[in-house]
DNA sequence: TTGTAAGCGTTATCAG
DNA sequence: CTGATAACGCTTACAA
């Protein structure tokens, strides 16, 4: 008796076409490898069946699997939505399909992650930051599998990058802050560990400090995950101190706007009795009252141009180019000169 | 020769252990059933060795493959991103692992992401919505991949799902409107093709109107895509006409602070000159300003309990049971009685 | 408790 | 241009 109505095979195909699986395999891999006259008999055949071919069993035998796989810190916040979307429609355009999984910011988690990944064939991988143990480049080396790092350019990393100089960004706010007459900075920074983006952005602070005759050493900094919440009360915790800093630069826009809310409760004007600024550009800093003045990061490009430089990799087997890109200062109102 | 530095396959961990291929298999699958000791000389191979499952072959040998699809409209706004991370925790604590597609709203994007991922053997599928083509049921039925349907919830159709009920939510919510006196009512609706969410978001306003001797006729109605800027841009329209609605219920909230920021623009007071509410509760309901009175979705219960349903109908092989969760206004400042 | 061996559905190599 | 047939790496009866 013939199997119970299972999803039909090649083998299926082949037999109602009236030729080989190998036969059938062409017409689907490449068709001008078959005369015309059979490619018509065994294309019918595929959707008289409504065939699909196996993709595990394609992937055994060709291993290859056009399979993109990309491990994001959260998905909750939409500091990563923007760009993986970006770089999903790109790699689609090329025929490729994305996997998505995220690590909760748990380095732990993203290993198993890189694993689960290349076990289950991605031909390449996408990874946020450079910030991870040597351990899992020399795995990911091992098995031949590409990768390219994104949201951070550091030409001489083990990876290749795509992404902007972290540091030089966040430099270049905390300049046209000082600029503007602070002198009592404080920083609500993602935590730094394994975070290769939030712990050079503090050091920008510091060398925009550092370059303008401010000691580093007064930088108040408060490390915490990256929650509205927490932004709030790392905010709180900075204004109840005895010498509340006048400015307060963020690591990115989620803390942003938890402070500036925090600011709000407790009563300060934004900017009159404290700036904030952000990073990332994202929508909430253009809803937020008052809109932050922050880092724009161009996240469409960046996801464009990281699938083409990661399929780059792939198809022709090399070894990968970094590409910086531009940032951009945005102005809006929670930045002013000091009361 | 050996092979070149390959990634070590089931046989390379066998032969170092001195056990067959099964063994080492049983002891990666269902450790008890061989005994202490070899099962001890098998791990240690295993990690000496870094051996790291072939996940294709794995698929075709079993048949199953801890591997659950999830197709959402979009990736860039909030609306499904905290569901979704709920989802994804609990099927990750049972052992699966999520693949998530965006299909952009286009019913043949998702048809096709459908199909690539019962194609890469997921062993099932969660959906957003009821409202696709019969023959996708079929193509799920025949492949024998059970789904479950999120973010609605409507017992008698042909897949179990789990969610809410939209148009008796959206008619409480339009009757509180209605109670503070508002007569002139609009709505910004998202595309209503294809999205049954949308569409009994705007009947359930109809209702309200019907039973508190309002004619649903009068109910002006713009239906555009999820986007901040569309929200805004209705919202011009309707404030321009020559009888402008003293409220305007949005379809969601991403739309309701596009129209919030529009009426700022236009020297608007709300919810002084006009009222606006939102639909879903996302964070950006909370910081916009003025903040929107909208429907709570408990996102993150509905993502948990539709991957405990899902994973029940895989495991179990049942039909699956719809379950229906309770919404509640919340109240903020978008507002007020008529001005 | 463990080993043997037959698949699983493709692709790819070689002949024809 | 097409057909056999050997992989691919794993799971799972069935046997020992």
């Amino acid at each position: 008796m013939s199997k119970l109505r299972s999803a039909p095979t090649l083998d299926d195909v082949a037999k109602r076409a009236g030729v080989s699986t190998a036969t059938v395999s062409r017409c689907l891999n490449d068709p001008q490898r078959v005369i015309a006259a059979t490619r018509e008999r065994v294309m019918s055949a595929v959707d008289a069946l409504g065939y699909t071919p196996n993709f595990a069993a394609r992937v055994m035998a060709a291993k290859r699997s056009f399979t993109i796989g990309a491990i994001i810190p959260t998905m909750e916040n939409a500091i990563f939505a923007r760009g993986l979307q970006a770089f999903q429609e790109e790699i689609h355009l090329r025929g490729y399909t994305l996997l998505v999984s995220s690590s909760a910011y748990k380095p732990e988690v993203e290993e198993e992650q890189i694993r689960t990944l290349v076990a289950r064939g991605a031909d390449g991988l996408l990874l946020i930051g450079h910030d991870r143990d040597d351990r899992i480049y020399d795995y990911l080396d091992r098995q031949k599998v590409p990768a390219m790092v994104a949201w951070s350019f550091i030409p001489e990393k083990r990876m290749p990058s795509i992404g902007f100089d972290n540091r030089q960004a966040m430099k270049a706010l905390a300049e046209e802050v000082i600029g503007l007459g602070h002198k009592r900075l404080a920083t609500i920074s993602g935590i730094t560990q394994g975070n290769d983006r939030a712990r050079l952005r503090i050091e920008g602070i510091r060398d925009a400090m550092r370059s303008n005759g401010l000691s580093p050493d007064t930088l108040m900094t408060i490390e915490t995950p990256y929650e509205i919440e927490n932004g709030a009360e790392a905010f709180r915790q900075l204004m109840a101190s005895d010498h509340p800093p006048s400015a307060v630069l963020c690591g990115n826009d989620v803390l942003a706007v938890g402070a500036v809310r925090q600011a709000e409760l407790m009563g300060l004007r934004v900017p009159g009795d404290v700036s904030i600024t952000g990073f990332d550009d994202i929508e909430l800093a253009r809803i937020v009252h008052p809109a932050l003045t922050t880092l724009h990061v161009p996240h469409r490009e960046m996801g464009r141009k990281a699938a083409a430089g990661l399929i780059e990799m792939i198809e022709s087997n090399a070894s990968g180019q970094s590409i910086q890109l531009e940032t951009s200062i945005v102005t809006r109102t929670s930045l002013a000169a000091p009361g």
